[in-house]
DNA sequence: GCCAACGTTGGC
DNA sequence: GCCAACGTTGGC
């Protein structure tokens, strides 16, 4: 059994925001269409895995709440549906180009922990967060995760 | 809505 | 294989 890894995984909160999560209880992981949060979901997660649920393009951007990964990587399957908008010619049923995982609702934090907070944390600059902003699915270091766990309970 | 960052496409 | 053009992400 593989270690429980930390992830980050990014939604735009009027797209798929954490409580849509709550609502469904678990919900397959589409739209991504980045080889490396591709490759992150495909060969690197694993059933059990704790994410961070982070809103973009929000006020403010920042991490909302826990989720998990449900289940085992398998294809997009919106990859292969002509009329979906993230249908790609590209991919077939024998060779997908895209993957995913499920993602399980865990909880959502009684308080947004901001990006701006984030950026200037002494403990949190080097967080793929802050340093690659237009990645979508990414490692969080278990440090990291518990910071933001402790500062997300902390009163205002 | 603007625009910087940056990933992808395609001509050569 | 280079790299300019283009398209998208996402902070602000």
């Amino acid at each position: 059994m593989a270690k429980q890894r930390y992830w980050l995984m990014k939604s735009e909160e009027d797209e798929y925001s954490i409580d849509d999560l709550a609502r469904d209880g678990t919900a397959p992981w589409t739209r991504v269409r980045n080889y490396e949060a591709r490759n992150l979901m495909r060969d690197e997660m694993s059933p059990g895995d704790l994410v961070l649920y982070y809103h973009s393009n929000a006020n403010p951007s920042g991490v909302v709440g826990i989720a998990r990964v449900a289940t085992e990587p398998y294809p997009d399957f919106t990859q292969f549906d002509e009329d979906h908008p993230y249908y790609d010619g590209k991919a077939s049923r024998d060779d997908p180009r895209w993957w995913l995982v499920d993602v399980e609702f865990v909880r959502k934090f009684p308080r947004r922990v901001p990006l701006r907070e984030i950026k200037k944390h002494p403990d949190l600059g080097e967080m793929v967060l802050v340093k690659r902003m237009r990645l979508s699915v990414q490692p969080v270091k278990e440090e990291e995760f518990e910071i933001i766990r402790s500062l997300a309970e902390e009163r205002d």
